[in-house]
DNA sequence: AATAAATAGTTGACAATGTCAACTAAAATT
DNA sequence: AATTTTAGTTGACATTGTCAACTATTTATT
């Protein structure tokens, strides 16, 4: 593989943490951590998700996530319930409130995003858009 | 702006942020954290770099930077020095060592984004570089 | 020049985040 | 039935990150 390759992603990774903000903790000034917007988002998606899916979803510790998730039900974001079929494990629900609260993370994060590509013309924007989703498309096959 | 443009950021960010192991809070089981080695790579670019600058490039906590420095220091990775200019300012130097230590972690590095890339097909693989380079260069250009 | 305001970085005092290994309970395997 | 594996939790920390207050210049204002 050709050094220039691999300098290539690495310069993008640079850039793009920074860009996006990664590089800090909160996310967009919220309650809420990055990882457990994650999790917020995992529950949304798929009702009655386990956390060993979450866990392999995110690739992080089981530990963390059973605090996190431990978190967002004190809070009253998700819920827990056992599994039926298997008494290990546990199903996760997002709440009613939760959904709104990630609502409107979605919303502060749309003006987020929509204040940074504001600052781009028309045509960038369209290559931007276009190149992510190919990037996507390509990393999703896997 | 249209919200599908939006949305494919929001996409882009998911799968990405896993791509890269983002969320993982230690940088390639290294004994650096992801902005210890940010900070690392500002002082190996431009010697005599800044507290300030790196603030203003990483867009971190200032005090936060602070005690990273410091720590690096102790370490023995970068050596800070007083501006001849400016009383109240600092210039960060890396280290010998250092730079030894940021050369391993590029390697590491270059090793693991070998590995994510290697999954691809040559198609692909060129596909994302390319895609990559163009949002890096839209997104230098602000 | 004297005073006030701004800037660069540090420190105190926490709060939040993250890790590792040990542990419990329930399945699955032999 | 005994053993091993799996799912998740907990203890015990270590690290990371935040906010406001503070010191020491430097710059701007009168």
């Amino acid at each position: 593989m050709k050094k220039q390759t691999i300098e290539e992603v690495r310069a993008f990774n640079r850039i793009y943490t920074v860009f996006m903000g990664i590089l800090n903790k909160s996310y967009l000034k919220s309650n809420f951590s990055l990882i457990e917007v994650r999790v917020m988002h995992a529950a949304n998606n798929k009702d009655g998700i386990m956390p060993s899916e979450i866990v392999a979803l995110l690739n992080i510790d089981k530990s963390y996530l059973s605090r996190i998730v431990a978190s967002l039900e004190k809070r009253n974001i998700i819920i827990k319930t056992k599994s039926p079929k298997d008494g290990r494990s546990v199903r996760i629900s997002i709440t009613e409130f939760g959904q709104k609260e990630f609502e409107k993370l979605n919303q502060a994060s749309n003006v987020q995003i929509e204040g940074l590509l504001s600052t781009l013309n028309e045509r960038d924007c369209e290559q931007l858009i276009k190149s992510m989703s190919e990037i996507r498309m390509i990393l999703e096959k896997k």
